[in-house]
DNA sequence: ACCAATGGTTCGAATAGTGAACCAAATGGC
DNA sequence: GCCATTTGGTTCACTATTCGAACCATTGGT
């Protein structure tokens, strides 16, 4: 927090100290946590409390979101549908990449292909149809939320039968529990034909405000155009588009997700 | 706004702005609403689009609400889960009555409507949005609530020029006093056709840790389904509900609240 | 070409924010 | 029972920040 900053700046920045560890601060704790004043961070917190923004617990006097974030955000969630914000996501994704890029999200048990777009640089692309369901197994988008949900669910969907799209896809249960443990470490799944032959697909997972994965943003496109130089440009720009629209819809990755080191 | 008010507060104050029929608001427009010079407007609105509260859309360069406010939103629900233990409740009523049920609740002097159920039993049924600002006086929530809320904040409502949005609503403080009397005798308000026209309500008051009211449990329905049964099955049903939600968001009923006698 | 909007910017005057020091009331050793 | 430390909360002189009238630059309508 080296920067100069407004007042209001300064009092916004007290409520990013809360996370899902420290859900309650106290004002102690608040002037330490933040290196202001006490008598500035107890002014501060006033304010954000007339405001509803936070509130005091009962017992001793520590403070804690307050309900006023609550309509804002159901406010938010009518004003910005998460399909609209992540279309702009897509067309920036393909128009960086130049292939086919598709947002899937995890309806129930099932994984839904909702919005896509294409990039007008080559004639030939992956063509894509939304409210087409998707497999776990055989799919990158698949792979990443699988990877990432409930681990329960996983196992649910790995114990019925896995049927093959193609001679690529993967059915063995173990080699695919494989596969997911080394997503997990690189944040990122790829498929070779696995759902559609001749395409090479990238997929990360997208998170919601639960910080639980809620879909799986991908870019499709054919091996046949994938030089060595997009298999290095595609996974870039996957991981920071799938980052920025975590964060558009206000979802956060779980600690465990391997992160963008350059901020 | 005439209150004196620190730079906090007057830059949070934008904020409530913003409501389902205007979800962006450009800044002549906020000038206008606030009251307060454009420049100064201006600045506070960079600081809490620096923050990530607001954010601004892509045509004109009006402001929306940003995504912070979900990721806020969601700590708040990991500290005290109001909302997410009140969509079981709700989905529970809905159920039993057969009709849409919605939570409000109080903040700062202001009822929103924050969660709703919808039965899928009538094809009929009576609509409602979430965040949405509801009156005190002309709905079957706000009559609840006020009638548990400190008698002065009672007062102050009731000193305020009352509107008609129906040609049902009672709009008389006298009246209005004497229902709040017998709703205190009964535990439960109702309303009939005081908000929206043809829509019959019934509300019970929620109450929080320190016994006070925070908020309201309702049952809203076309008066044209209000058979004789549904008369007594509604208020029954919303009771036990009432005091089931009151209970597992760790509050407690006032001594003078009717209670259920058979627990 | 004009007018009336819009979003955005400037700068001296005035207000609002700052922080060291200070309370009173809980805690906690011992 | 006592001293020491911690807590939330408050004061007040100093000054940095915010305010607001007036200003620009664009845009859109006629």
């Amino acid at each position: 927090m080296g920067k100069r900053m407004g007042t209001v700046s300064k009092a916004l920045s007290l409520l990013t100290y809360f996370n899902h560890g420290r859900t309650e601060i106290g004002l102690s704790d608040l002037t330490r946590l933040s290196g202001m004043n006490k008598a500035t961070v107890y002014r501060l917190m006033s304010e954000l409390q007339e405001s509803g923004f936070v509130e005091q617990a009962g017992a001793d006097r520590s403070y804690r979101l307050g309900p006023q974030v609550l309509r804002l955000a159901a406010l938010r969630e009518a004003a910005v549908p998460i399909l609209s914000v992540s279309r702009r996501v897509l067309r920036d994704l393909s128009d960086e990449t130049g292939e086919t890029t598709h947002l899937s999200l995890l309806q129930g048990s099932q994984l839904n292909s909702l919005s896509h777009a294409y990039s007008p640089r080559n004639a030939t692309k992956v063509m894509m149809e939304d409210a087409e369901v998707l497999t776990f197994h055989g799919t990158s988008s698949g792979m990443a939320v699988l990877a990432y949900a409930d681990p329960a669910f996983a196992e649910e969907v790995l114990s019925q039968p896995l049927e093959a799209r193609t001679p690529e896809t993967i059915t063995d249960p173990q080699e695919i529990r494989a596969q997911l443990g080394e997503i997990r470490s690189t944040g990122i799944a790829q498929s070779i034909g696995g759902f559609e032959a001749d395409v090479h697909s990238h997929a990360v997972p997208v998170f919601g405000p639960d910080r639980k994965v809620i879909g799986a943003l991908a870019v499709a496109a054919p091996v046949s155009r994938m030089s060595a130089k997009q298999k290095q440009l595609i996974p870039e720009a996957l991981r920071r588009a799938g980052a920025t629209l975590t964060h558009r819809i206000g979802g956060s990755a779980p600690a465990d997700y391997p992160q963008d080191t350059t901020a």
